[in-house]
RNA sequence: GCGCCAGUAGCUCAGCUGGAUAGAGCAACUGCCUUCUAAGCAGUAGGCCAGGGGUUCGAGUCCCUUCUGGCGCGCCA
């Protein structure tokens, strides 16, 4: 029973159907040839059952019978012996409801507490090599707010296909060749050579880097060498440069990311590609028939695969294009390291890159329909009601290291994981600082803590927890314990869902959703206090929400405290 | 101009592959601590799901269209 709500599922759909079939048998229903497609689904409003199915509504016209008498025959012919089902109703325009019995709650809670920290662990991904690339910010600057949701997304992303049985690999693409590195130093030796001969006799191009960071680099850079390289080549000053600033920057971005409790596996580096590995594939286009030169330049007919209009592969000056690295780089994801399916998180304005990197898989004989991108929104940073763009000590936008500094990381990692990807966000500053119910990570921590907290205090009386037998358990019988057991058990399938649809989002409203139900139990349900048996199972139950919640906050990378 | 994403309570958003009376949280108002943490719970109030067509047993959800907002459309990445 790793995921009850599956099997829940799986059951209602196979009594309904072979239901159905005994009801054509017997000639209550006419033959048809085809059972249309019907669903089992956990209805809104828990009087409609705990299950419910549209079969009759879905067969209407096959059966060419209203869907009432088409409910009324699947039900007259349902045999419930041995599922977890007690009983089966018609309500509404034809729905079957199904009503789960009271072995079925005891079931879950035994099998939350049996798993342990494995609860929620599915095999539906069966070791298949996924990867998943998130944040590859450029290494010539500091990450700012679209990399800090990035982050949170792309890690909880991995995080949900790894408890789902994939075997994922979190990946950086450093970007650390081609154009923007050439630009990089190239504003690095300008900013070096005005500390020497001033800020007026060179020339800082509206092109380069703007940030204070890389004034700050050069200065470092020229208390360690001095003045010698004002007087070098100029190449061999702009590559001392980047040889002393760009291992820092990486390094940086390293520890930034280990400090919001990122670790990657791979750190894929882009210079590894130049210049064979794309030479490579610029020949394997070129023999597709899918280049062709223009204007001194070598172009992809990205139009033939679906793109709006072509891109440039190598420019008229002989360097190839952030594209055909691309390009080079998925083909060694692919073709080289034979991931099985890869998922790139991007924002929502690389969205024109999607098409055209995926013909280009297909165009090198691969296929793109393996490579998923998660376009995500803007994130906007709110302070006092207010858009929040600029740092007040710096006066230059705020950077993840601003952010975290002022926001605790369990509140940034659970934020930026409240929204689908494909939504923008709005950032809530002041409600992420606080410290109260208000804030929705404090409200699931809490749960926990309060747990924690009556734990503690059947220990002061001696009292032990102890593991109940399924009959024990049946005593768990309030609306506000059965409510609480139907959350618990949707877990393993909320873990399936937010992985399938790429989107974390599910889990943090999983915990929502958990602690709520929890804060309501835990006011309409005493534990101490109550005749033993009770106690016990109450015990019982609350020993598998602090399981619950510790696994859906560990998977998010949330920490989980004893007291509050 | 073309393309992508969005428009749901005063605010921020849910609404799972179409399903039963559209839900939370915040803000407002009213209750609940001599018993396990009130960082909590219960209740009241708040809506032509942007507008208009269509598809069907059934539409916030799918299709068309108009309006509004965000983002793209570089020999940048």
């Amino acid at each position: 029973m790793t995921n009850p709500v599956a099997q829940a599922k799986a059951s209602v759909s196979e009594l309904v159907k072979s239901a159905l079939e005994a009801a054509v048998a017997s000639g209550q229903l006419p033959a048809c040839e085809a059972v249309p497609p019907f669903i089992a689904e956990i209805p809104g409003d828990p009087t409609h059952g705990d299950f419910a199915s549209n079969a009759a509504m879905a067969c209407a016209r096959a059966f060419k019978c209203p869907p009432r008498k088409i409910a009324e025959a699947i039900l007259a012919h349902l045999d419930l012996t041995g599922s977890p089902f007690d009983r089966a109703e018609i309500a509404g325009p034809g729905f079957l409801n199904f009503f789960l019995g009271k072995t079925w709650y005891a079931d879950v809670v035994k099998t939350i507490l049996d798993a342990g920290k494995d609860y929620g662990r599915t095999n539906e991904g069966q070791g298949h090599k996924i990867q998943v690339e998130f944040v590859s910010a450029n290494p010539t600057g500091p990450m700012h707010m679209g990399n800090a949701r990035g982050g949170a997304l792309g890690d909880c992303l991995a995080a949900a296909l790894d408890w789902c049985g994939y075997d994922v690999t979190r990946e950086f693409y450093v970007n650390d060749a081609g154009n923007q590195i050439e630009k990089f130093g190239k504003s690095l030796a300008a900013r070096y050579l005005q500390i020497y001969l001033g800020e007026d006799a060179v020339t800082f191009s509206e092109d380069f880097y703007q940030g204070d960071d890389i004034r700050e680099l050069a200065k470092e850079f020229a208390a360690i060498h001095g003045d010698q390289y004002v007087r070098a080549e100029e190449e061999s000053r702009k590559q001392a440069l980047i040889d002393y600033a760009l291992p820092k920057n990486i390094g940086k971005l390293k520890t930034d990311l280990e400090k919001y409790r990122i670790h990657y596996d791979v750190w894929f580096r882009e210079s590894v590609l130049h210049p064979d590995a794309i030479h490579d594939i610029l020949q394997r286009l070129s023999e597709n028939g899918m280049t062709y030169e223009k204007d001194g330049a070598v172009w992809y007919k990205a139009s033939e695969k679906g793109a709006e209009k072509d891109e440039v592969l190598v420019r008229a000056n002989g360097i190839p294009t952030y594209f055909a690295a691309d390009i080079a780089y998925h083909y060694n994801k692919f073709a080289v390291r034979g991931f099985e399916r890869v998922i790139n998180v991007w924002g929502a304005d690389h969205h024109g890159h999607v098409a055209r990197l995926k013909g280009a898989m297909d165009a090198l004989g691969l296929d793109g329909e393996k490579l998923d991108i998660v376009l995500m929104q803007m994130v906007r940073l709110m302070k006092d009601g207010q858009p929040y763009r600029m740092s007040k000590r710096s006066g230059k936008a705020i950077t993840l290291t601003d952010l975290l500094e002022e926001v605790p990381i369990d509140a940034a990692r659970f934020f930026f994981n409240m929204r689908e990807p494909g939504s923008s966000f709005d950032f809530d500053l002041d409600l992420a600082v606080e410290q109260s119910a208000q804030n929705p990570v404090y409200y699931v921590q809490y749960a926990h803590a309060r747990i924690c907290s009556i734990l503690k205090k059947l220990a002061e009386e001696n009292i032990m927890f102890r593991s109940c037998t399924q009959e024990e358990l049946e005593v768990l019988s309030t609306l506000e314990e059965k409510q609480m057991i139907r959350t618990l058990a949707r877990f393993p399938q909320e873990i399936r869902d937010a992985a399938c649809h790429y989107d974390p989002a599910r889990l943090t409203k999983y915990a929502v959703d958990t602690a709520a139900d929890f804060h309501k139990y835990y006011t309409a349900c005493r534990v101490k206090g109550e005749a033993e048996p009770l106690m016990q199972a109450r015990l019982n139950l609350c020993m598998a929400v602090k399981q619950v919640i510790s696994n859906v906050l560990t998977l998010l990378k949330i920490d989980v405290p004893e007291s509050m």
